[in-house]
DNA sequence: CATGCCAAG
DNA sequence: CTTGTCATG
């Protein structure tokens, strides 16, 4: 018998040391998910903090891990299930990013694949724009190959986490003031729609068609949090089946900026009835 | 009218933004001291916080500093004085150390040079130890100079701060372990006896002959400032006028752990009668 | 085990 | 503005 799968969260925890001690623990222990996508861990599992690593034995969680194997204490991406894994893959077949703790694929029982993702930041006209770019490109051909798989095999899959990129005018505050800002080029917006248009989900665009956002990331400069100038760019992709399965969509903006623990807020969606 | 200098402190404050809110405004406010000689300052004069700016204009102190020119960030003196200085001087005519923020000579109306001093540190057996042995060695010459001076001038002088030196095996807590480590290597002893040799006062030991310590450092790592596991390596040396006019010498240790703004306490040294 | 720097976000 | 790193203390 198959634990079924209620709720995903993906959550940019921006190091979870410091994270631990400013109420992510509270929310782990709170959250209804069964799985859960982290991005920027920034943490060898040796460097996991004790607190957490007990919270997550009491509460029966199982922690898979791709940490930076080429600079520490960066970038690294986990997933948490409440069920084991059967498979985990660390990378996506990329000698240029696969050991740099930037996408984990779990397989879980019951014929469903999820993925954690941290895409790179990207700053506009510089070398690290062309790394961006260069990942987006071999990461969209895995994106193709894997949604085809699912559609020949019949497996279900959602690759949740930090893109980096928001969609549309809609998922951002200031889209004006950005369009030759990475994360809102007009080419990242043209890359991520043609995912949708492969088939991929944006479930939580799908739930909210018609609102502002909802933003998942706030810069911790100036007053953007209190003044909610933010932009959505924590996305959860799904193939149909999962999309189909999916009843609310939710971003767990903290109450206040004091409430925060990262820079980013989780994004939380669930699946199936209220059972 | 000159107003008289009642006491002179030294203070290694570790970074004064990091000292700043740690409680060292609590302790300039309350303290009597009417000079006081400050060590890793480790900010340039516009990186002062604005509280402390704004304590030494309302209590009407002079600032005098000696920033690091040469490694941001790092070393620093400074010189407080209730009187204006009337002449300040940086360094002491040394190339390899005047832009390193280590030494600051301020002239105090009344015929007293107050001299802050932070002596580099040192690692046994490292180029490190290497620079501290050629600073001392040219600081040994200015010191001697100064003396001298002195004797011929009338003029008094007190030379105040870091010497990162326990002068004799009563001055750290752990004398036998420390025999091959800078700070208590058997030439470094021999340079400070040498200084008092020619007529320096070491007030605080002069003051108390019969005791351990008192310690005026004790490292962070560990237990060592509850068991007081320290050394005695901030020292206030005078000219034979300060040291004969010296009524008291307390270090300031903080009375807890968590009330220290710095891995150093203050010394404070008095001078003349109760009046 | 702290400090302030740095590159990165 | 915050993260974790680093050299220094």
């Amino acid at each position: 018998m198959v634990p079924p799968v209620r709720a995903i969260a993906a959550a940019n925890v921006n190091g979870v040391r410091a994270a631990s001690v400013k109420g992510m623990l509270d929310w782990l222990a709170a959250t209804d998910a069964d799985v859960i996508c982290l991005q920027e861990v920034r943490a060898r599992p040796d460097e996991v903090p004790v607190a957490l690593r007990e919270l997550l034995d009491a509460h029966g969680w199982h922690l898979r891990m791709a940490p930076s194997e080429t600079a520490k204490g960066r970038n690294g991406v986990a997933v948490l299930s409440r069920a084991e894994p059967e498979a985990v893959r660390i990378g996506f077949g990329d000698p240029a990013s696969d050991l740099d703790g930037r996408y984990l694929e779990v397989d879980l029982p019951g014929g469903l694949t999820v993925a954690s993702l941290y895409l790179p930041k990207g700053v506009a006209g510089t070398d690290r724009q062309d790394a961006k770019d260069a990942f987006c490109k071999t990461f969209a051909d895995h994106l193709r190959t894997a949604f085809d798989r699912c559609a020949v095999t019949g497996r279900e899959m959602v690759v949740a986490g930090d893109w980096n990129i928001a969609p549309t005018e809609r998922d951002l505050r200031n889209w004006r003031n950005n369009q030759r800002n990475s994360g809102f080029l007009p080419y990242e917006r043209e890359w991520f729609a043609a995912l949708l248009a492969h088939g991929w989900s944006d479930v939580v665009r799908d739930l909210h068609p018609d609102t502002d956002g909802p933003y998942t990331w706030w810069t911790y400069r100036g007053r953007a949090f209190d003044n909610d100038v933010g932009w959505r760019i924590d996305h959860v992709l799904t193939t149909p089946g999962v999309a189909a399965a999916a009843t609310g969509a939710v971003v767990q903006r903290a109450a206040s900026h004091d409430a925060r623990w990262s820079d980013h807020a989780p994004v939380l969606v669930r699946l199936g009835g209220a059972g």
